[in-house]
DNA sequence: AAACTGTGCAACCGCTCGGAC
DNA sequence: CGTCCGAGCGGTTGCACAGTT
């Protein structure tokens, strides 16, 4: 037996919500409080999904949201934010208050990501057709769980490199997209030289896993961002090893 | 003015976690 | 201990709107 879906999805409303919607929820949540989203819906009187009404009350109809404008001391809070604990935006919201996962995500991915990368290139103008990378929805197939990211926060590289290396099992997935992912093999000396990764990680990396695209490291890099292994992670993403 | 392109953001989807049983 | 289910999270999509040709 299959898993129950989070809720009916035939004649549901999906898309954006109205005003009237906004209304019925928050009238809702206001004489009932939060929770129970499954049942919420219906008790509401509202023809959308459990999982719709809590995204809309999150991140729209609570009280205590800003909304819009991010000033310049937040940009500079998720900078950092990021940098310590990668893309984990749920955590990062709870250092900005009033500011929810979904705006500092999106905030990220459609202002900073471009502007870090652009700082970044600039600093790395010699080396422009390095970065090979592939699409991040391909880059983040490869990344390690979040099961194992919250499980492994802290912990030694080795540590994480080894369960990585048995959750792998040695058997790479078969099919073309794999193919299409190893394409671009670079070797060691290539990677220090066209990223500025530490040798050491990239190193540990490579004999862990035998070869590895370009795109793998920078992929892990990201994960890693996250475990507090790095000593110190600048604006546009350089690191270096903590002492292990 | 119309067509096209790029951008930002709201919302959805699929996966994982953790508690209850 | 295993299963189920509600809740939460991060990645991704798709639409509306602005800017450009």
């Amino acid at each position: 037996m299959g898993r129950a879906p989070c809720c009916e999805k035939i004649g549901l409303k999906k898309g954006r919500w109205t005003t009237e919607e906004d209304q019925l929820l928050t009238k809702y949540i206001k004489a009932n409080g939060e929770g129970s989203w499954r049942s919420l819906p219906k008790k509401a009187g509202l023809l959308r999904c459990g999982k719709s009404c809590r995204l809309r009350w999150i991140n729209y109809l609570k009280e205590d949201l800003k909304r819009g404008n991010i000033s310049i001391e937040e940009e500079e809070t998720i900078l950092k934010l990021r940098a310590t604990f990668g893309n984990r935006w749920s955590l990062m919201a709870g250092h900005l208050p009033g500011r929810t996962d979904n705006e500092i995500k999106n905030y990220w991915n459609s202002h900073l990501s471009k502007k870090v990368r652009v700082e970044k290139s600039e600093k790395h103008t010699s080396e422009p057709e390095r970065r090979k990378i592939s699409s991040p929805r391909k880059a983040a197939k490869k990344k390690i769980t979040r099961k194992a990211m919250s499980k492994n926060g802290g912990q030694q590289v080795d540590e994480v490199l080894a369960k990585k290396g048995k959750e792998e099992g040695g058997g790479k997935e078969a099919g073309g997209e794999e193919e299409e992912l190893n394409a671009g093999v670079v070797s060691l000396e290539e990677i220090e030289k066209s990223v500025d990764w530490d040798l050491e990680m990239a190193s540990r990396i490579t004999e862990e896993w035998g070869e590895v695209s370009q795109w793998e490291l920078e992929s892990e890099r990201d994960a890693f961002e996250g475990f507090g292994v790095f000593k110190d992670v600048d604006l546009w993403g350089n690191w270096a090893l903590s002492d292990l």
